[in-house]
DNA sequence: ACTAAATATTCATATATTTGCATCTGTTAA
DNA sequence: TTAACAGATGCAAATATATGAATATTTAGT
Protein backbone atom coordinates (compact mmCIF):
# COMPACT_ATOMS: atom_id res chain seq x y z
CA UNK A 1 0.00 0.00 0.00
CA UNK A 2 1.85 3.40 -1.30
CA UNK A 3 0.04 6.47 -1.11
CA UNK A 4 0.51 9.43 -2.81
CA UNK A 5 2.78 11.61 -0.45
CA UNK A 6 5.09 8.70 0.38
CA UNK A 7 6.09 8.92 -3.73
CA UNK A 8 6.12 12.47 -3.35
CA UNK A 9 8.51 12.44 -0.37
CA UNK A 10 10.54 9.87 -2.56
CA UNK A 11 10.59 12.63 -5.25
CA UNK A 12 11.46 14.94 -3.35
CA UNK A 13 14.84 13.37 -1.76
CA UNK A 14 15.85 12.18 -5.34
CA UNK A 15 15.14 15.34 -6.42
CA UNK A 16 16.98 16.76 -3.40
CA UNK A 17 19.95 14.36 -3.16
CA UNK A 18 20.62 15.18 -7.00
CA UNK A 19 21.04 19.00 -6.28
CA UNK A 20 22.96 18.18 -3.57
CA UNK A 21 25.42 16.18 -5.14
CA UNK A 22 25.25 19.42 -7.86
CA UNK A 23 25.12 21.99 -4.65
CA UNK A 24 29.56 22.32 -4.42
CA UNK A 25 32.05 24.65 -5.64
CA UNK A 26 33.83 22.03 -7.64
CA UNK A 27 31.34 20.42 -8.58
CA UNK A 28 29.32 22.78 -9.98
CA UNK A 29 32.75 23.54 -12.03
CA UNK A 30 32.67 20.08 -13.21
CA UNK A 31 29.49 20.48 -14.74
CA UNK A 32 30.51 23.50 -16.47
CA UNK A 33 32.98 21.64 -18.35
CA UNK A 34 31.17 18.82 -19.33
CA UNK A 35 28.36 21.65 -20.83
CA UNK A 36 27.43 20.57 -24.15
CA UNK A 37 28.06 17.15 -24.23
CA UNK A 38 31.59 17.07 -23.61
CA UNK A 39 33.18 14.05 -22.11
CA UNK A 40 36.35 14.16 -20.12
CA UNK A 41 38.61 11.59 -18.00
CA UNK A 42 39.41 11.94 -14.49
CA UNK A 43 42.90 13.15 -14.77
CA UNK A 44 41.63 15.98 -17.20
CA UNK A 45 39.32 17.40 -14.70
CA UNK A 46 42.04 17.09 -11.80
CA UNK A 47 44.74 18.86 -13.80
CA UNK A 48 41.55 21.39 -14.98
CA UNK A 49 40.64 21.83 -11.54
CA UNK A 50 43.45 21.91 -9.65
CA UNK A 51 42.83 18.92 -6.90
CA UNK A 52 43.52 15.83 -5.88
CA UNK A 53 42.90 13.04 -7.97
CA UNK A 54 41.61 11.42 -4.95
CA UNK A 55 39.26 13.99 -4.53
CA UNK A 56 38.16 14.05 -7.89
CA UNK A 57 37.20 10.70 -7.81
CA UNK A 58 35.56 11.16 -5.11
CA UNK A 59 33.44 13.79 -6.41
CA UNK A 60 33.04 12.13 -9.74
CA UNK A 61 31.70 9.25 -8.22
CA UNK A 62 28.91 11.58 -6.40
CA UNK A 63 27.75 12.70 -9.35
CA UNK A 64 27.76 9.56 -10.79
CA UNK A 65 25.78 7.92 -7.62
CA UNK A 66 23.27 10.41 -7.63
CA UNK A 67 21.89 10.48 -11.45
CA UNK A 68 23.71 13.63 -12.63
CA UNK A 69 26.55 12.01 -14.98
CA UNK A 70 27.86 8.89 -17.09
CA UNK A 71 30.53 7.33 -17.09
CA UNK A 72 32.17 5.13 -20.06
CA UNK A 73 35.35 3.17 -19.94
CA UNK A 74 38.11 3.30 -22.58
CA UNK A 75 40.90 1.39 -21.88
CA UNK A 76 43.14 3.11 -18.85
CA UNK A 77 40.53 5.62 -18.81
CA UNK A 78 37.14 6.84 -17.49
CA UNK A 79 35.44 9.41 -19.56
CA UNK A 80 32.65 11.39 -17.65
CA UNK A 81 29.84 13.29 -19.22
CA UNK A 82 26.53 14.56 -18.40
CA UNK A 83 23.59 12.28 -18.56
CA UNK A 84 20.74 15.25 -19.04
CA UNK A 85 21.74 17.20 -20.97
CA UNK A 86 19.11 19.58 -19.16
CA UNK A 87 21.31 20.04 -16.47
CA UNK A 88 23.39 22.49 -17.52
CA UNK A 89 19.80 24.80 -17.15
CA UNK A 90 20.70 25.07 -13.38
CA UNK A 91 24.13 26.50 -13.98
CA UNK A 92 23.40 28.79 -16.18
CA UNK A 93 19.99 29.63 -13.89
CA UNK A 94 23.02 29.56 -11.04
CA UNK A 95 24.99 32.25 -13.02
CA UNK A 96 22.16 34.79 -13.62
CA UNK A 97 21.02 34.89 -10.57
CA UNK A 98 24.66 35.29 -8.68
CA UNK A 99 25.29 38.42 -10.97
CA UNK A 100 24.52 41.15 -8.52
CA UNK B 1 45.33 42.76 -6.39
CA UNK B 2 42.09 40.63 -7.32
CA UNK B 3 42.61 37.89 -10.09
CA UNK B 4 39.96 36.47 -12.63
CA UNK B 5 40.24 32.83 -10.91
CA UNK B 6 39.62 34.51 -7.50
CA UNK B 7 36.48 35.95 -8.71
CA UNK B 8 35.96 32.76 -10.36
CA UNK B 9 35.83 30.99 -7.16
CA UNK B 10 33.76 33.80 -5.84
CA UNK B 11 31.16 33.13 -7.73
CA UNK B 12 31.51 29.17 -7.69
CA UNK B 13 31.22 29.76 -3.84
CA UNK B 14 28.04 32.02 -3.94
CA UNK B 15 26.25 29.08 -6.90
CA UNK B 16 26.96 26.16 -4.79
CA UNK B 17 25.96 28.15 -1.57
CA UNK B 18 22.73 29.32 -3.19
CA UNK B 19 22.37 25.66 -4.46
CA UNK B 20 23.23 24.15 -1.28
CA UNK B 21 20.05 26.02 0.39
CA UNK B 22 17.35 24.62 -2.04
CA UNK B 23 19.20 21.15 -2.10
CA UNK B 24 16.77 19.55 0.76
CA UNK B 25 13.30 17.84 0.51
CA UNK B 26 11.96 20.42 2.95
CA UNK B 27 13.05 23.30 0.81
CA UNK B 28 12.19 21.80 -2.32
CA UNK B 29 8.96 21.86 -1.43
CA UNK B 30 8.65 25.01 0.29
CA UNK B 31 10.03 26.40 -3.53
CA UNK B 32 7.30 24.49 -5.07
CA UNK B 33 4.58 26.18 -2.78
CA UNK B 34 5.96 29.59 -3.75
CA UNK B 35 5.99 29.23 -6.99
CA UNK B 36 4.38 31.63 -9.33
CA UNK B 37 4.92 34.96 -6.89
CA UNK B 38 2.97 33.36 -4.25
CA UNK B 39 4.03 34.59 -0.52
CA UNK B 40 3.10 32.65 2.37
CA UNK B 41 3.85 32.99 6.38
CA UNK B 42 5.96 30.71 8.23
CA UNK B 43 3.17 29.55 10.06
CA UNK B 44 1.35 28.47 6.69
CA UNK B 45 4.31 26.82 5.37
CA UNK B 46 4.66 25.22 8.70
CA UNK B 47 1.16 23.64 8.48
CA UNK B 48 1.29 22.78 4.75
CA UNK B 49 4.72 20.49 5.40
CA UNK B 50 3.66 19.45 8.90
CA UNK B 51 7.16 20.34 10.38
CA UNK B 52 8.21 22.03 13.45
CA UNK B 53 7.52 26.02 13.45
CA UNK B 54 10.96 26.20 14.08
CA UNK B 55 12.21 23.86 12.00
CA UNK B 56 9.82 25.97 8.93
CA UNK B 57 11.76 28.85 10.40
CA UNK B 58 15.07 27.56 10.27
CA UNK B 59 14.83 26.65 6.50
CA UNK B 60 12.96 29.70 5.75
CA UNK B 61 15.98 31.43 7.11
CA UNK B 62 18.37 29.24 5.45
CA UNK B 63 17.22 30.41 1.82
CA UNK B 64 16.61 33.92 2.70
CA UNK B 65 20.08 34.42 4.01
CA UNK B 66 21.57 32.81 0.48
CA UNK B 67 19.37 34.92 -1.54
CA UNK B 68 16.87 32.15 -2.71
CA UNK B 69 14.06 34.00 -0.72
CA UNK B 70 12.79 37.30 0.18
CA UNK B 71 10.93 38.04 3.21
CA UNK B 72 8.53 41.00 4.03
CA UNK B 73 6.77 41.50 7.69
CA UNK B 74 3.01 42.87 7.59
CA UNK B 75 2.04 42.86 11.42
CA UNK B 76 2.39 39.64 13.05
CA UNK B 77 3.13 37.56 9.97
CA UNK B 78 6.20 37.34 7.96
CA UNK B 79 5.80 36.62 4.20
CA UNK B 80 8.37 35.03 2.38
CA UNK B 81 8.53 34.73 -1.56
CA UNK B 82 10.94 33.80 -4.21
CA UNK B 83 13.45 36.34 -4.96
CA UNK B 84 14.09 35.46 -8.29
CA UNK B 85 10.98 33.56 -10.69
CA UNK B 86 13.27 31.74 -12.76
CA UNK B 87 14.66 29.83 -9.64
CA UNK B 88 11.29 27.59 -10.37
CA UNK B 89 13.61 26.68 -13.55
CA UNK B 90 15.79 24.22 -11.11
CA UNK B 91 12.66 22.90 -9.74
CA UNK B 92 11.24 22.50 -13.05
CA UNK B 93 14.65 20.96 -14.49
CA UNK B 94 14.39 18.47 -11.45
CA UNK B 95 11.22 17.41 -12.09
CA UNK B 96 11.96 16.44 -15.39
CA UNK B 97 15.21 14.20 -14.59
CA UNK B 98 13.83 12.80 -11.60
CA UNK B 99 10.96 10.58 -13.50
CA UNK B 100 12.98 7.62 -14.71
C1' DA C 1 54.52 -12.40 -15.29
C1' DC C 2 56.05 -7.48 -14.51
C1' DT C 3 55.56 -2.65 -14.70
C1' DA C 4 53.43 1.62 -15.12
C1' DA C 5 49.42 4.50 -15.77
C1' DA C 6 44.62 5.72 -14.64
C1' DT C 7 41.12 5.30 -11.57
C1' DA C 8 38.74 3.73 -7.34
C1' DT C 9 38.47 2.78 -2.48
C1' DT C 10 39.49 2.89 2.48
C1' DC C 11 40.19 5.35 6.35
C1' DA C 12 40.69 9.15 9.57
C1' DT C 13 40.00 13.84 10.69
C1' DA C 14 37.90 18.14 10.25
C1' DT C 15 33.94 20.56 9.33
C1' DA C 16 29.01 21.46 8.31
C1' DT C 17 24.05 20.45 8.50
C1' DT C 18 19.67 19.05 10.57
C1' DT C 19 16.31 18.99 14.08
C1' DG C 20 13.52 20.50 17.83
C1' DC C 21 13.14 22.15 22.60
C1' DA C 22 13.32 26.19 25.12
C1' DT C 23 13.45 30.78 25.02
C1' DC C 24 13.52 35.40 23.32
C1' DT C 25 11.65 39.29 20.43
C1' DG C 26 8.27 41.85 18.08
C1' DT C 27 3.33 43.03 17.18
C1' DT C 28 -1.56 43.52 18.03
C1' DA C 29 -5.57 43.96 20.77
C1' DA C 30 -7.88 44.31 25.20
C1' DT D 1 0.59 46.94 30.69
C1' DT D 2 -0.57 42.63 29.98
C1' DA D 3 -1.96 38.58 27.28
C1' DA D 4 -1.64 36.09 23.17
C1' DC D 5 0.03 35.16 18.78
C1' DA D 6 3.76 34.94 15.07
C1' DG D 7 8.26 34.41 14.26
C1' DA D 8 13.36 34.19 15.33
C1' DT D 9 17.31 32.47 17.83
C1' DG D 10 20.58 29.72 20.98
C1' DC D 11 21.85 25.51 21.94
C1' DA D 12 23.03 20.54 21.82
C1' DA D 13 22.97 15.88 19.86
C1' DA D 14 22.74 13.23 15.86
C1' DT D 15 24.03 12.82 11.35
C1' DA D 16 26.25 13.90 6.99
C1' DT D 17 29.96 15.77 4.08
C1' DA D 18 34.76 17.00 2.55
C1' DT D 19 39.50 16.15 2.02
C1' DG D 20 43.68 13.79 1.10
C1' DA D 21 47.19 10.26 2.23
C1' DA D 22 47.73 5.55 1.54
C1' DT D 23 46.42 1.65 -0.80
C1' DA D 24 43.89 -1.35 -3.98
C1' DT D 25 42.11 -2.32 -8.56
C1' DT D 26 41.97 -2.31 -13.51
C1' DT D 27 44.09 -2.13 -17.94
C1' DA D 28 47.79 -1.89 -21.51
C1' DG D 29 52.23 -2.60 -22.99
C1' DT D 30 56.54 -5.30 -22.75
Amino acid sequence: MINIQEIDADRLEMAASMLKAIAHPMRIAILKHLEGGKKLTVTEIHELLGIEQSTTSHHLGILKDKGVLCARREGKNTYYYLKHDILSQIVDCLQRCTCE
